[in-house]
DNA sequence: TGGCCAACGCAAGAAAACTTGCAGCAATGT
DNA sequence: ACATTGCTGCAAGTTTTCTTGCGTTGGCCA
């Protein structure tokens, strides 16, 4: 039973305190979710005994009872991404396929929180003005690194993977200088190359990207630019390269938007891009 | 500052555990958001004092005030009104990366209208039954068919991938028997090699499986198991892997599910999968 | 006016949540 | 091999939050 249907079932039997505490709780559900038994007391003007005893009146077994529900259902239940997924769970009853589904729409709905368009403009500006770029993907992060390389190398730009073992892709970056960038994708853990990678990068003076999940912003040292968002999936479960090639799709298409010196110079839509670019 | 600053500032000074607590955190905000401290520790396995701790060299005066930046952030921030006024926004700036992620999200939710789980579940036990598995995708398919490689190889499955020009393809094909399986992207256009490669597989009597776009059914000569949905974005422009993608990831979600031999056996739902999945 | 009753604040007590000193342990360097 | 350093869990301490018995207040009816 929801809160209100509470609510309305002990209308009948509330005292003047309570009804002023639930006429709160009405006005701001998001806030009161989220304050004390005291806060909300303390608005309305009365004692927080009171919000207590409300609690138990309509039915919960304390005011943290009483809390949790507000949240889901003002917090939880109108969060975005669970709209998603209960629409498609309703249309194609839950299968493995819808709930992939639903967890990839529901983490690119997520994505904007995370990255947005000047971030976006800003990397892509950088990999526009390197002389050379080189890729960085390992492990799972490959099969996004040939993706991005694919796309890069067709918008007529140097490009060099750097693949192999430590030793090979040491031998690659010798020949970074100031004015190339690096562009790297990195999921789960930080690869042993990161550090010294990023570290080389900085020492010769060239710019620096990286494209990641979760773990982003715990990398270290600091990429230049970092675009990140959580992947589809639980944590250390089953994830999907969705989300970072959606954010590497982005990049190339802020990229085809900024270059001023290209084809693409006065396109503004994606539609209009879409329509030039030779995907 | 908001959290995610704070995160990457203190980056280079956060232990395993602090990591750990961070990756969930930024995994799950709006649940985070929402417990305490013990709750957040808990679930990746940490004492709470960690999580504690973790508030502290952050910046915030106690794990209270982190939880209620997060609340700011997370839950305030997104509060429907505001959204609207953001969704506005970004429509009428023509925002790229919104736009970009409204497309995938409708072709995903097309998905279920091309494939379903009795062809996935099919196609699923081809490649489980089969002997060795082999791989092609080029062209832009290529980041598809490395990730299908990677994936299934992890499985424990014997896979090669036809890699190199119409020759070097053409000498590792000869290898394959009866028992054997190829598994193909093809978008766009049908390569020159598709023809010959699925007559050759039908001619040794292994059984073939091709992941497609819009191209599917144009496809000639058939194979005996095709995926196909169209991708996201107009018919000749700039179109991505997602769709294919997830196609691809439903088909190994859909080979644990079948795998009566496996440790999987007897899990259903996804959740369950992605739990024992090591991705 | 007096008696009754419900409502409500008070404040002490209980529970939950958070913090912190300490010790064990593992990794790293000497 | 040993010392050092730093991470982390433990458990006791502290703070915050919630609950509840009690007494006062104010309204209502006889």
């Amino acid at each position: 039973m929801s809160v209100l249907e509470r609510v309305q079932q002990a209308a009948e039997t509330l005292t003047p305190s309570e009804r002023q505490l639930v006429k709160q709780l009405i006005a701001n559900p998001r806030d009161i979710a989220l304050a004390t038994a005291s806060e909300l007391a303390s608005r309305v003007g009365v004692h927080e005994a009171t919000a207590s005893r409300l609690a138990r009146k309509l039915g919960y077994p304390s005011y943290s009872g009483f809390r949790n529900a507000i949240q889901q259902e003002f917090i939880v239940k109108t969060d975005p991404a669970v709209r998603v997924r209960n629409t498609l769970d309703q249309t194609t009853s839950g299968d493995l396929l819808a709930d992939l589904i639903g967890r990839e729409i529901e983490a690119l709905t997520a994505l904007p929180r995370y990255v947005d368009m000047a971030r976006l403009s800003e990397a892509a500006r950088v990999l526009l003005d390197a002389r050379r770029i080189f890729v960085f993907a390992r492990g799972n992060a490959e099969a996004l690194g040939v993706q991005v390389e694919r796309r890069l190398r067709r918008m007529g730009l140097q490009v060099f993977a750097l693949r192999g073992d430590a030793r090979d892709s040491a031998e690659q970056v010798l020949a970074m200088e100031k004015g190339d960038a690096l562009i790297g994708c990195v999921f789960r853990r930080q690869p042993k190359l990161y550090a010294p990678l990023l570290d080389h990068v900085r020492a010769v003076g060239a710019k620096s990207i990286i494209i990641a999940g979760s773990i982003g912003p715990s990398l270290a040292p600091k990429s230049d630019h970092l675009l990140f968002a959580p992947r589809s999936g639980s944590q250390e479960g089953f994830q999907t390269l969705t989300v970072p090639m959606a954010i590497a799709n982005a990049l190339v298409l802020a990229m085809a938007a900024e270059d001023k010196r290209g084809a693409l110079e006065k396109l503004e839509t994606l539609g209009q891009l879409i329509a030039a670019f030779e995907g």
